[in-house]
DNA sequence: ATAATGATTCGCT
DNA sequence: GCGAATCATTATG
């Protein structure tokens, strides 16, 4: 058995604790779990500290809404547990965590992690001298330094894809964390400005945008 | 086959 | 604060 550096007995996430109902409530669970990748050997984690909910086919912000099935759209549909990465604006690989059961394509959107493990790795992917808030404070740049590509789409979050999530016992109370728009979805009308970003209050790897 | 469009980031002002 | 970079995905003809 593994522990975290509190002594807590680290576990990865199974499948069945994927399964969460509602996306909103998924993607405040997620914040203080933590993300691990191991690609070529290269080891990285940090802690999930803010995401974003996309609540399946009833949210306009959300690429299966309307029930839209396309090759991409597909692994939201697979049900919880998977990996949900796709490029956005021809450059960025976003990582999204699919929730809820198969068929109901619920996905939450990782914007931000503390690094924790593998920090020079992700600073020569970064290209960054030193470290510094911006190297994991940000959907597209968190990807970038830790190895995450849509290769990953549709992979099963589990140690033998290299990319899973793991339980080390940190967990927030509800004061500890704050709720406001989603970054970026202004086309989605009615649904632009639900509170469905989460992060932790004051912390200092929460991405800057507004 | 072609054209429009981002769940963003970075550099400059 | 503002605008460019840049390309897979998608819808449409």
């Amino acid at each position: 058995m593994n522990f975290s550096k509190n002594n807590f007995p680290t576990k990865v996430l199974t499948s069945e604790w994927y399964q969460i109902q509602d996306v909103t409530l998924a993607a405040k669970r997620l914040l203080g779990k933590v993300v691990v990748t191991e690609f070529n050997g290269l080891r990285t984690s940090g802690i999930i500290v803010e995401t974003e909910a996309y609540n399946g086919i009833y949210d306009k912000a959300c690429h299966a809404f309307g029930n839209r099935r396309t090759p991409r759209t597909e692994v939201m549909y697979a049900g919880g547990g998977v990996a949900y990465v796709y490029l956005c604006y021809g450059i960025h690989h976003l990582f999204n965590v699919v929730t809820n059961r198969k068929g109901v394509p619920d996905a939450v959107l990782i914007r931000a992690i503390e690094p924790l493990e593998g920090i020079e790795i992700m600073l020569e992917r970064r290209k960054m001298p030193q470290l510094k808030r911006t190297l994991t404070s940000g959907p597209g740049v968190l990807s970038s330094a830790m190895g995450i590509s849509t290769c990953s789409s549709g992979a099963a979050l589990s140690k033998e894809s290299g990319i899973w999530i793991e339980d080390h016992g940190i967990t927030y109370s509800e004061n500890e964390l704050q709720a406001g728009p989603r970054i970026g979805v202004a086309y989605a009308e009615e649904h632009a400005l639900l509170p469905w970003r989460f992060s932790v209050k004051k912390n200092p790897w929460v991405s800057s945008s507004k």
